[in-house]
DNA sequence: AAGGATCCAACGTACTGTTA
DNA sequence: TAACAGTACGTTGGATCCTT
């Protein structure tokens, strides 16, 4: 059954079909919250954002908009989550958008355009949260080739990707020790630079 | 209760820069 | 150039928390 045959009988009032939904979009949930792991926000917090995001887009869903559920879902979890995770950093003065912009890369099968267009549709109060400039992209990009060594890279791709630990050290051929290490490093490195950063900018 | 995810700390090794 | 200190990287063991 397609997404948006199962909304139908959700907003009729099945309990079954919104366990479905949420249990067929918690891995996108739980990506996105991965995402933001690097302001050093609770995990846990994001996550529960995220699933509100989920509800909203269940709930603020119009079939007629001819928009796919997945994509208006999408939106509506990254907004969620970006506003959490706003308020939460705001007295910490570390730029938002550098969290963004690793986001953005995980979930780039849906083509800028498209999400564009997406939130035009679903009219964003504020769309400008998610319209991130070309230099922070570079920023954050540059941080991670410059700070990661290659093994490190290549596990925050995998991670980001909302695979588990274990598929990350199967497909690395290493032990999964290895990969929550190179995890531990890597946060802490980009957690220095950035709160670095901050520091300079204000 | 068991197992997974996450965090933390300590360790060995390799590389690099400095100094005598 | 040999010895040394510092740093980066990856490994290991163990603790805690959460889910199943």
């Amino acid at each position: 059954m397609e997404d948006e045959e199962v909304l139908t009988y959700v907003n009729a009032g099945c309990r079954q079909g919104m366990e479905y939904l949420i249990e067929k979009y918690k891995p996108l949930v739980r990506a996105k919250a991965r995402s933001y792991f690097l302001v050093g926000a609770d995990r846990e917090d994001i996550v529960q954002e995220g699933m509100i995001g989920l509800f909203k887009a269940v709930r603020d869903y119009k079939p007629e908009k001819q928009i796919p559920f997945k994509a208006f879902a999408d939106i509506c979890i990254t907004r969620q989550v970006i506003t959490a995770v706003k308020a939460a950093t705001r007295q910490k003065h570390i730029p938002l958008n550098s969290y963004v912009s690793l986001n953005k890369k995980v979930f780039d099968e849906d083509s800028d355009k498209y999400l564009i267009e997406v939130i035009e549709e679903a009219s964003v109060t504020n769309p400008e949260e998610l319209l991130i400039s070309k230099e922070e992209i570079c920023f954050i990009e540059s941080l991670v080739i410059e700070l990661l060594s290659p093994f490190e890279k290549e596990v925050l791709r995998k991670y980001l990707s909302g695979i588990t630990y274990q598929e990350i050290a199967k497909q690395l051929n290493k032990p999964v020790k290895s990969i929550d290490n190179a995890l531990q490093r890597l946060k802490k490195k980009i957690e220095k630079k950035l709160q670095k950063k901050a520091e300079e900018d204000y």
